[in-house]
DNA sequence: GAGGTGACGACCC
DNA sequence: TGGGTCGCCACCT
């Protein structure tokens, strides 16, 4: 993954750039991932940071660990909502249904 | 150049 | 079992 350049936000940006199509994670996995479960608020930091990235990442499969759409304020109105459903996932009161289901562990999935 | 802040979550009373 | 505290580190003022 990285050269030495890399900060803590790329990695995190990596990690984003690889969920599939459909699924989503949360921010606790993603730092656990790059080895500190405690940088979890680092992830959302670099989500926020995010926007302004080319292309852009897909921030919105991007939840809490509840499900939550914590990051939603910080889209265009309801934006993140409409490009989860348009990936087939449900949303219901700021929740992605089936969280469990839809969850992709990149240490699961793509092994440390 | 230093300090405050933040899309969170683990840990400690 | 539940609520409060602290860590993490790039970015902005």
């Amino acid at each position: 993954m990285k050269p030495e350049t890399y900060t803590f936000f790329e990695n995190v940006y990596d990690v984003v750039r690889l969920i599939p199509y459909g699924r989503v994670t949360n921010y606790g996995a993603i730092a656990a991932y790059l080895g500190s479960a405690r940088s979890s608020r680092m992830v959302g930091y670099a989500m926020n940071a995010a926007h302004s990235l080319v292309p852009p990442i897909a921030a919105h499969r991007v939840v809490n660990r509840s499900g939550l759409l914590t990051g939603k304020h910080h889209f265009v109105e309801n934006r993140m909502q409409e490009l989860l459903e348009s990936e087939g996932i449900k949303v219901t009161n700021n929740q992605v249904v089936d969280f469990e289901k839809l969850f992709w562990d990149p240490i699961i999935e793509l092994g440390i």
